[in-house]
DNA sequence: CACCTTGTTGAATGGATGTTCAGCAAATAA
DNA sequence: TTATTTGCTGAACATCCATTCAACAAGGTG
């Protein structure tokens, strides 16, 4: 789960390991330990002593590379923000042009392993707990996904438009924006019972029940709307 | 936001505090002093000193009710989630017969402000975040609604049979349960520019969405559906 | 009143943890 | 090779905090 305790990678001869790395290396490598550390022993618990031993490391490190412990807590949430940023705005590059598409596209991605793991999101909800007394996690929290809540108000509109829905596309984005952090608390609170495979096929179904019109009830694209996606 | 400085309410003689109070009332002086703390300071800066002093009591206190800061969390945590328990069930006790009049119920009683306030919301997640790491709160934090997931599996159902859904039941219930806890977060994160309001409306708009043989867009129930209510 | 029980205090203790920094060693330059 | 830069180490330090406990005080009881 985490970098291998040593690094053959760097110049390092067979046998031998190198011991000093480009500082870039070594603060992916000390973020990484932090969010194996926030999974594992939770916020509260987690020391720099233990993060530099999962780094294979020795204890002064993360104040060398980081200034401090509150630096490298602010810089591991970047890491987690930056990542889950990328990620859905790229599937949303590859998907189609129709709002149905993009809304599956995306809701699917936010469920993909790559931003949708057990240490990723158990390192999430240790920052959100926090960030309601910490001002400088609410910044990044709330950055997370303006542009993620933005999109979905705009397809839920679009939606409503093509096929005559009757709700408030305000409030049903406000809602499914909210089932998706939902999905998320329970695949962290009961990983053990509760897998990805079915909160994709919870958030397949609701995008059925949602927009009928656009989705059969298991989520399968209609073809029934005409799509005047490419409108620019 | 906490209880009063000091207990007039204890056989106190006008002007005179009195000194001494039962065992029953400061445990829930200091537990409720604790939630403040949590949803002040957050877990991870929560202190005995803090929790004392914001009952305006000294320093040893805790131990001297609770065994362990340990135990005083988790009696915290069992504090919250009876009164979780209650405030649904209660609500529950009171509501119509059919199934629709039942899930319209509970979904508001969870957002009431007797449990949905900014203090107790914080506390949980702070609660949640560190349950991934602490088996002892993880028991608890599961027992917090096992009933109630349940009884939405079983409204969903009832639902689906009288108005013929093409839904699979438990994924919905899976997402409206999902849709609940994310509007908590929600409310937790954003509590400046998210209103518990708000998030009303979004569950009502929810049950109009997903339900609409018996509920209209805007969540007020539909009269067409006869109710089979009474069947015991 | 004297005696006992019991809630409460706050100083002392021991352990844990973030941070500092003098020294060391690997790479690089001269 | 020697000198210099730069990454890294781990012991030392200062702080913070949960816990303990001897002393105290407020009721209750005789």
């Amino acid at each position: 789960m985490n970098i291998p305790g040593d690094i053959e990678t760097h110049g390092g001869l067979s046998g031998k390991t190198t011991r000093r790395a480009p500082k870039e290396f070594r603060r992916d490598q000390l973020i990484n330990a932090t969010i194996d550390s926030l999974a594992l022993r939770g916020y509260a618990e987690t020391t720099l002593a233990d993060v530099a031993e999962g780094a294979g490391l020795s204890r002064g490190i993360v104040n060398f590379h980081f200034e401090s412990k509150e630096k490298l807590l602010l810089e591991t949430l970047q890491f987690l923000a930056d990542e889950y940023d990328a990620n859905w705005k790229s599937a949303l590059a590859g998907a189609g042009q129709s709002a149905a598409e993009k809304i599956r596209t995306i809701s699917l991605a936010d469920l993909s392993e790559k931003v949708c793991n057990e240490r990723q999101v158990a390192a999430w909800f240790a920052f959100f707990a926090e960030a309601k007394s910490r001002p400088s996690y609410q910044a990044l929290s709330w950055s997370r996904d303006g542009d993620y809540f933005d999109l979905i108000v705009l397809l839920t509109g679009k939606m409503k438009a093509e096929a005559g829905y009757k709700f408030d596309p305000l409030r049903i984005a406000d809602g499914f924006y909210a089932l998706q952090e939902g999905l998320w608390l329970r695949l962290m609170l009961e990983s053990k019972t509760f897998t990805r495979e079915m909160a994709v096929e919870t958030i397949l179904a609701a995008l059925g029940s949602l927009f009928p019109a656009h989705f059969s009830a298991d989520g399968s694209l209609e073809k029934t709307i005409k799509t005047k996606g490419g409108k620019k």
